[in-house]
DNA sequence: GCCAACGTTGGC
DNA sequence: GCCAACGTTGGC
């Protein structure tokens, strides 16, 4: 969904560990797309099931491994709906307190809409006009996060 | 591997 | 409802 001047609704960042699944992952992946499965914290939860609206963009972000930063842009391709992992009892995001009728986690879809150059974590903190952005915050370890249009574009523009 | 920051759990 | 203990995240 677009607002009035054909901008997306909201503007994301979503945290990935490469080694777990990566920008090139999503460049493979069938359609360029995949659930994003296994967030099992309420925050981030929210804002997938509450807030993200088809055509949402995101930055993708690999975490945890030698270079973090930004690795590419996706979009909300699927409404959130319950994740099917939490009722995998063979699977590590499996949740017992999780049921059909009551899931108690949700997933999105998202589409790769380009691979970008890497923009690492250490290069995002040189800009003064990102110092705001959540993922700049000390102590923030939310993987998904809110990105303001301000900031969005502003990247944008240094890709 | 370290450790700061933060979220969750569970006893009381 | 408090809060100590524990587990996880994620940069360095």
């Amino acid at each position: 969904m677009l607002d009035d001047n054909g901008y997306p609704m909201h503007y994301w960042l979503m945290k990935s560990e490469p080694a777990e699944f990566s920008i090139d992952d999503l460049v493979r992946a069938a359609k360029n797309t995949t659930p994003w499965f296994g967030v099992r914290n309420y925050q981030a939860r929210n804002f997938m099931r509450d807030q993200m609206q088809l055509g949402d963009l995101a930055f993708f972000y690999h975490s945890s491994c030698e270079v973090p930063g930004i690795a590419g842009i996706v979009e909300i391709a699927k409404l959130a709906y319950p994740d099917a992992t939490q009722f995998d009892r063979k699977s590590s995001y499996f949740d017992p307190k999780a049921t059909r009728d009551n899931p108690r986690w949700f997933n999105v879809e998202i589409r790769l809409v380009k691979k970008t150059q890497l923009v690492p974590l250490s290069k995002l903190r040189d800009y003064p006009r990102l110092a705001g952005m959540q993922l700049l915050q000390r102590g923030n370890r939310l993987s998904i996060t809110p990105v303001d249009p301000a900031e969005w574009k502003f990247i944008m523009g240094i890709l």
